[in-house]
DNA sequence: ACATGTGAACTGCTTCACAGCG
DNA sequence: CGCTGTGAAGCAGTTCACATGT
């Protein structure tokens, strides 16, 4: 197979949403161009996108929208359902438990690990806040990925501890940069840096251009 | 001046978060290729970045810490603070309210805005919650930044209004692609893509490739 | 006729390697 | 000599344009 660039796998994310979006509207058939301009592409870009994975397309027609929507969902490994630990039940922590969108494509979280004695023993969203001193046994049931919601000062210590037990994916909030061996997956969401790239075009108005979406 | 990769804007705030580090433990002067370790990138990368504004540097020395931490600030436009305002006051938003981090940078969020008649009127960190209806009232005040944490469903018309009442910049937390005019600079947070790009790499763990870090 | 799939051209970012200066 | 600043080379991702299949 084909390199893929990172870029095109956020794509297929956003694809699939919108092909579900009009599956559910009747639609059954979309074309590069049409779903391009839902997405906020070009059609070159989307069949591009595709073409590194198979063929999926008609000619002359387009796509079928419930087979391209099992085809992407089958390439993001989004059949199956993966074992999420959240570390971290401050603030942060607490709006990605009850953010719903996760739980959507089958992300669902099973277990919540928090420092601080006066949060462990709590329920939320039906969960026990279990010490982090127990991390090792915890992640020995079989997580896959683990989303990290802890100060920035505690968060390679925790990387370290949740990599050595087996974890191979995080997702980390804190804003820094983690070191993790090869092999571990890893994704930063900062959003300080978010804000202080506005900040530069904000800064910058002057020569007026827009920022297009990255994110 | 020089065109600016997007992806520059986003390490000029790790080199700064890391100047200001080793500037609280003393640390006056520092090469491109120890920044470079410390951010996780290159010494060519560093002074790339660097050259697309200015000469910041003493060869055979290296940057001083303090007057390559001003430059950063002000290339960023952190000299100023900006105001901001968050729309909505669900899960999501409180806890960004709650995000020290932001504050730090001159990020100051001074208005709380939300549709939910329940929560108008309620104080969150000292900030009253104010009702939608009044956005246009509230942005009138002079408001630099909008930060959406709206449904997905509410995102589209939120953002219209914003920009239609001035607000040239908003970070986005809905997992929707918003169409903006140009002259709006727009950054989305879409954790569920993230999420969606750590599922692709499990999934396709037999090749074993570790994704390097990109938020 | 229409829309896909794809090599080729292009654009833009990163890396290299070295001249230049302290 | 050491480290910066920068053209040039290299690489990766996007766009173009068209041959191909229905």
């Amino acid at each position: 197979m084909k390199k893929v660039p990172g870029s095109t796998i956020g794509r297929l994310s956003v694809y699939l949403r919108l092909l579900d979006e009009v599956k559910a509207e009747g639609v059954r058939t979309l074309s590069s161009g049409e779903l391009a301009r839902r997405a906020g592409t070009t059609a070159a870009q989307v069949r591009k996108d595709l073409s590194l994975f198979g063929t999926f397309g008609k000619r002359g027609v387009g796509y079928s929208v419930p087979q391209l929507s099992a085809a992407l969902r089958s390439i993001l490994g989004l059949e199956r359902s993966w074992r999420v630990v959240l570390v971290g039940a401050g603030q942060m922590g607490r709006a990605l438990l009850g953010y719903q969108d996760f739980r959507r494509q089958g992300f669902t979280i099973e277990a919540v690990i928090d420092s601080d004695p006066a949060k462990v023993g709590q329920r939320l969203q039906g969960l026990e806040v279990l010490p982090l001193g127990r991390l090792e046994e915890i992640l020995g049931a079989g997580f896959d990925i683990a989303i990290l919601a802890v100060p920035a000062g505690a968060a390679q210590a925790v990387a370290d501890r949740v990599v050595r037990a087996g974890v191979r994916a995080m997702l980390n909030f804190a804003p820094v940069k983690l070191q993790v061996p090869e092999g571990v997956a890893l994704k930063t969401v900062n959003m300080a840096l978010e804000l202080e790239g506005l900040s530069y075009v904000l800064a910058n108005a002057t020569a007026q251009r827009a920022v297009r979406q990255e994110g």
